[in-house]
DNA sequence: GATGAATGAGGATTCATTCAT
DNA sequence: TATGAATGAATCCTCATTCAT
């Protein structure tokens, strides 16, 4: 947790702050994420950067917290109808929040992308239980699914809850593949869900 | 490229330099990873190191290489059969083998888990143009599939391709969860291969 | 010496300032002892601690000056009687207060020891005429020892007197020796003094 | 323990490095004495500072150890006549040679000391089991003593040990007193040991 | 080809002190 | 008078890389 002073300053100087880390936690790992270069983007001194942070990870977390709090945003709509969509259109909604997530914020979306893929010690400290608890939700939805009748009761539901999550993760990459949209977004998600819902066998 | 003095290298200090650094890597990402470290394992001079590679991005790229290597042989027994085998048996195969390749090599799987799934610039620099090519493999597939009739010729190729792949890339993931195996291998494959086929929708 | 502000603070703030001070010169040698502890502990802002004292040396100054006073106070009753006494009942007197004082002021006894004690310049310049004078006082005891008859006149004023107070000094040590008690004040005393008095020589 | 790298170093540079280690030290108590300093004056790297030594602590601990040595060279002499000496002049002899150790060497005097009276904890790990050993020696030098017969068997042999000691560790201060050398060193001894011999105490 | 000492820029962090409010 | 944010030089230390032997 940053320290009070930090939260003490005037909006625009934390604003630096924290864009500057933002931009470069989005550029570097961790350990290459250089205290100097924020504290000079930032455009403080290096003493002051540690009267506002314990040291370079109170910072990285609390980038971290900014992140999930940001996505929250974007998911309390959907989540906050959980009992009135069917799976598939909850599933829809999800994804398409996260995706209007990474539209918006590209940077953001790197760091925490980068903190949920990486197996790096570090990183899965940090991260803590999120992971957990992002595919025990996909695995109630499913569960909700299946009694409400909509979902396949033949399926595995923890192993579809990770499948589904590893898609849902590679989502923001395939909106920026080389660099460059390829579809909008309705279509992308219309199609995913489609073969989501239908499989890729052919139908007869 | 190594230069040819590594090469040259007897067998066994040639060995001891590459597990080395397998050993390194599959501890440390790029960045943390030490050539110090590397050297003192392998036993031999920092010196004669830098007679060896240009710098450690060079040994790294030479054991992404050598893993590239041995997953191909994982694979090749499957990929002769690109013809005989039909979509589903073809990524049943691929699959498989990918989960074998990871049993079989912990450390080399976590290493190209690792470059695979980052961001970092310097990690898409290393990859290069191997995850294109695995997309592509995938499309071509499923492009097949779609001619003999097996798959359902309403997906779009590309998207679903990047699907299978993060799946793909999910399995070693759910292999070592928990660290401990929740359900054999044939299981699992099924199980996914039922959801890939079939999708998630409550058939009638 | 501290400025007016600082003897105008009340009285509990200047006592939380004092001890604060105290605890930290007690567990840090100056070097290492810190401003931004003391102003933890004592409760006060940063910019405060310089609106009392010219900088941490200024506060140091002002504890060992504390301690000079404190000392004093042992030994005045002792030094009332420099008259009455004769020199080994007065060296008794003298060696017992500071023992009382040690055991009444541990942490003030830990400072100024390791004040007298150390070789550093710094110290030096602050400890200033205070150890002369020790000597200068155990030297005049001596002197009027001899002028009444107890003391030998063949010994060397000045250089006894440094043993003395070399004595002197190592008592606090003898007394804490493993964190526990050995013997009584005055068993030690009369060990101690019988040794001076009569030498270790064996008597005929 | 410096890494074999120091070891190996041309008797010339190494010579530098410890000059300008026992240059340090001598003026600057540890926290203060600068690994930048010290590497400024040896004309050495940095990065070769980390190849010789663990850090600041290893090198001081070496530099104490060379310390060690140094004044072993000093006492060995009479260490080998332990048995053919009496107390007296046993005594008279480790403080001569601790005087004449001083005199060759005051800058690893004045470290010895600075060590050897600080309460500091960190000092007191790195003394060890140095000061209790003197205290264990000069009490089996004053039990021999009283069996022979030359000393009082009246006296309490561990306080008699640990005023010997702290006269000893004061004598350094006596030579240099002021700056100036008041006495030479037999005198100076002489009339120490008149004074340990008989006390002062006058003779009838 | 092998060695391993030498390098020095760069790393994070500390802390006494200043100064604007 | 009180505050506490701002400062920045200085701290120890790391590490990939070079180079003379």
């Amino acid at each position: 947790m940053p320290k009070d002073t930090f939260f003490n300053l005037s909006e625009s100087k934390r604003g630096r702050v924290v864009a500057a880390a933002i931009d470069e936690f989005a550029s570097y790992p961790f350990h290459k994420a250089s205290v100097t270069r924020i504290i000079k983007k930032a455009g403080i001194a290096s003493g002051s950067f540690y009267q506002y942070f314990e040291d370079k990870k109170d910072l990285y977390m609390y980038i971290i917290k900014l992140i999930g709090d940001k996505k929250m945003e974007y998911l309390n709509y959907v989540l906050q109808r959980f009992d009135s969509l069917d799976f598939f259109q909850m599933l829809r909604e999800l994804y398409l929040a996260g995706i209007r997530f990474a539209r918006d914020n590209p940077k953001l979306d790197a760091i925490g992308n980068n903190l949920i893929k990486n197996s790096d010690q570090l990183y899965k400290d940090i991260i803590g239980d999120q992971k957990p608890m992002a595919i025990h939700f996909f695995e109630e939805m499913l569960q909700k699914g299946i009694e409400k009748g909509g979902v396949d009761p033949a399926i595995d539901t923890r192993l579809v809850a990770e499948m589904l999550l590893a898609i849902n993760l590679s989502i923001s990459e395939l909106i920026y593949e080389d660099g460059q949209v390829n579809m909008n977004d309705m279509e992308l998600i219309d199609k995913m869900l489609y073969v989501i819902e239908n499989g890729i066998r052919k139908k007869r």
